[in-house]
DNA sequence: ATTTTGATAGTATAGACAGCATGTC
DNA sequence: CTATACTATCAAAAT
């Protein structure tokens, strides 16, 4: 046996390889070969990783290891972490709300990235290229997300052409993996060979037919999904439930309640009661959904969807990991992000609604992620994943479509247009094409141009991309022809190559990361704000703005009860709106509105207007909020950036202090206090409801009083910063600006 | 008089990546 | 262009 596989195998305490990795490795695994393994979830892949992985890292390389998901790469960062750190191979994970120097990487052997990442670390230029022997795709097949498979897909080409490392693809069963393969001039490995049997069927009224053929039959006197369940936990086990949306999973979590409740024994209901309470006071009053979901808890039941918080979602793994936790009703997030296996997995809803369509059947490919969520490894001998049918002619449909039927093939969707402006704008910016011709160039050698031979749809949006993009003034053209905009132009564009670089603002928003669209839009309301008169300037101005852009989308929907008060806002804040505000019978009118709704969240957050009261008025849930309030305080990061590039320095002080007002969820007036380590939101409050105003305020407060606002050893520490140096305490000037390094004035 | 039931209109529909620099109660 | 389930509201019916 080669090295890196019994050392592999040894720290993994693995006996044999399975089947699918002997193929692997019969078809070249350590030969230096690119590899794409298709084969289901669960069934080792990750193993043949690991010893190509440790294959390349003994051979003086680095492997790069690109996952999905922000949560996915810290999960495989700690695993990878402890178990090779032993063989001396220095791990390393580079996420967004990680590091993002990539200074530090370049030590690291096995780097554990985000795709989008890896791409913004391509974009800043980074040093080790050359040093990567090995990038692993993780779950390839996503090269298929409109959203996010165009980003692996260019940065799986551009590390091609430039670093040409060995390519070891990971993917779901999918139908063309040979094109894939193909692609990458890879040996493909496909297997269905799966460590725990997974029995598949379809449930229709009491009955479940499954595949290998088995039978069971439930309680006729209670709904299908119900008696499923209550089944699992005759049989002490556990189940994982799919619903299509966040409001059926949370009623189904309440409908199991009564269920699950009587099989928990006196021990399990002590676990529950803590982590329902912990639950329940994850913010500062719960909300309803917070409370229905401690409720679910203490009964053994919990659902699971991107509305509840990251810690809330952590304490609900957890507690069904335990066995505490006995079923969960849970949205999609579950089936493609954390490894969370069930004996039995129940897919309820297998239609979605989709704009376009209305309700529409779920992909096969989507589906068989649900269910390869069956069957515990180590835990169980088996596992059983059930589709629940409606009526007859549907379980037939369902039988021969995702039991028996095959998964969809997959399509690069490079060619839509929006991540063409992102990516043509990185590729230009970083020196990749220099020239047009060789930006076609690029783009021949994507999965896109593999799959759709002919590229003449593609080129062409690209020379529309391109135009934009010059119209921005983020790129432009070598042969000294940019200004000539006649009716020649196009005509001359065509014919020639043409060479292409990046406008100094070009390359910044290139690494800033947004949709130029997005940084267009900042820029334009940027100076046009810099040419209004000073006080039509405030903090709603720039929220509105980044509620504008479309990196701020999905908008929010309007409900008839909002009008009232969107109304009024228009009214109260209109004038300082940068943009032009549409008629009302304009169609444009609702579009504008939902901007402003958005708006009025984050200026309510800034009021320090109670969460759960915003929550309440904006019907949003404490995920979302989370989420807006992220993106939101980015863009006002990018907007920052740009203003400090175009010299609009009387916009900076005001975007900073709204960005810190938002982030921090307080009203103006205490935006200075919270410069100080230890102070945020509620103990800036408290300091200034006492009257303590300032920081200058402070350094005359003797300790003692201080103590009574916020307690003896944030007193200390607050009085230690505010002796150390009082001139820089004050708030930013702007002269601040210039100079970046001071940002923090105190450190 | 009070509660229960029923019809109707209104409402909303999965998920989550990136920059940068540090620390809330 | 397509569906569905839940909610709020108010009227009608049952207690």
């Amino acid at each position: 046996m080669d090295e890196p596989v019994r050392l592999v195998c040894g720290i993994s305490g693995i006996k044999e390889l399975n089947p699918m990795q002997k193929q692997a490795l019969e078809k070249g695994l350590l030969t230096g070969q690119n590899m794409v393994v298709a084969a289901p979830t669960a069934s080792g892949k990750t193993l043949l990783a690991e010893i190509s992985a440790v294959d390349i890292i003994r051979k003086g390389k680095k492997a790069v290891y690109i996952v999905p998901l922000r949560a996915l790469a810290s999960e495989k960062y700690e695993e990878m972490k402890k178990k090779y750190s032993s063989l001396g191979i220095r791990v390393g994970v580079s996420t967004g709300d990680m590091d993002s120097a990539d200074h530090w990487l370049s030590d690291k052997d096995l780097i554990i990235i985000t795709s989008e990442k890896l791409d913004s670390l391509l974009r800043h230029g980074l040093g080790w290229m050359n040093e990567i022997g090995l990038v692993i795709a993780d779950e390839i097949h996503l090269l298929d997300s409109p959203d996010r498979g165009p980003t692996l897909e260019v940065v799986l080409t551009r590390l091609r052409q430039f670093a040409d490392p060995r390519i070891l693809a990971l993917s779901a069963t999918i139908n063309n993996y040979m094109e894939l393969a193909d692609w990458l001039d890879a040996v493909a490995v496909k297997s269905d060979y799966r460590p725990v049997k997974l029995y598949r069927g379809v449930a229709l009224d009491s009955s479940i037919k499954f595949h290998p053929e088995k039978t069971i039959t439930l309680n006729p006197d209670i709904p299908t999904v119900r008696g499923i369940i209550s089944d699992t936990l005759k049989l002490s086990k556990q189940a994982l439930v799919f619903i299509g949306t966040r409001r059926n999973a949370e009623s189904a979590a309440e409908k199991l309640c009564s269920v699950t409740e009587a099989a928990l024994t006196p021990a399990e209901r002590n676990i529950l009661s803590k982590t329902a309470k912990a639950v329940e006071n994850v913010l500062e009053h719960p909300t309803k959904q917070c409370r229905r979901l401690a409720e679910c808890v203490r009964k053994g039941s919990a659902f699971h969807h991107a509305g509840l918080t990251n810690k809330q979602r952590k304490l609900i793994e957890e507690a069904f990991k335990s066995g505490a936790v006995k079923t969960i009703c849970a949205t999609p997030t579950l089936a493609a992000g954390i490894n969370l296996p069930a004996y039995r997995t129940v897919v309820r809803d297998l239609k979605r609604f989709s704009s376009f369509k209305g309700m529409d059947w779920i992909s096969v490919l989507e589906i068989e992620q649900m269910m390869g969520r069956a069957g515990r490894p180590k835990y169980d001998t088996e596992g059983q994943a059930i589709l629940v049918a409606r009526n007859e002619p549907e379980a037939e449909y369902i039988w021969e479509n995702y039991i028996m039927g095959e998964t969809e093939k997959i399509y690069s969707k490079l060619s839509v247009e929006p991540v063409l402006r992102m990516h043509v704008l990185s590729l230009i910016a970083s020196g990749v094409a220099p020239t047009k011709q060789k930006l076609f160039d690029f783009f021949s050698k994507t999965f896109y141009a593999h799959q759709y031979k002919d590229l003449s749809n593609l080129n062409a949006n690209l020379e529309k991309v391109i135009e934009m993009l010059k119209e921005f003034g983020f790129v432009r053209s070598g042969d000294g022809n940019t200004d000539n905009s006649g009716p020649f132009k196009s005509a001359l564009a065509l014919s020639s190559d043409q060479a292409l670089g990046p406008t100094r603002i070009g390359k910044r928003v290139s690494e800033l990361y947004i949709d130029p669209l997005t940084a267009n839009l900042l820029i334009r309301r940027l100076e046009k704000a810099g040419a209004s008169a000073p006080d039509s300037i405030k903090c709603f101005t720039f929220l509105h703005m980044i509620s504008d852009t479309i990196d701020m989308m999905p908008l929010m929907n309007i409900r008839k009860s909002d009008y009232e008060y969107l109304n009024d806002a228009v009214l109260m804040h209109g004038r300082y709106i940068l943009d032009k505000i549409p008629d009302e019978w304009d169609m444009e009118y609702d579009r504008f509105l939902r901007a402003v709704k958005t708006a009025c969240l984050f200026q309510e957050w800034a009021d320090e207007k109670g969460e759960d009261a915003i929550l309440n008025k904006f019907g949003v849930t404490p995920g979302e909020l989370r989420g807006r309030l992220e993106r939101a305080d980015w863009l006002l990061y990018a907007a920052q950036e740009l203003g400090l590039l175009l010299n609009h320095m009387s916009m900076l002080r005001h975007i900073r202090k709204t960005r810190i007002r938002l982030r921090y969820g307080i009203r103006e007036e205490l935006v200075p206090l919270v410069k100080l380590k230890g102070i945020g939101r509620v103990k800036a409050r408290k300091l200034y409801n006492s009257g303590l105003k300032t920081v200058s305020s402070l350094k005359n407060t003797p300790l003692h009083e201080l103590e009574k606002a916020v307690g003896a050893a944030t007193a200390r520490k607050v009085k230690e910063q505010v002796e150390k140096d009082t001139a820089q305490v004050k708030y930013p000037s702007q002269t601040d600006v210039y100079d970046r390094s001071t940002q923090k004035t105190l450190e």
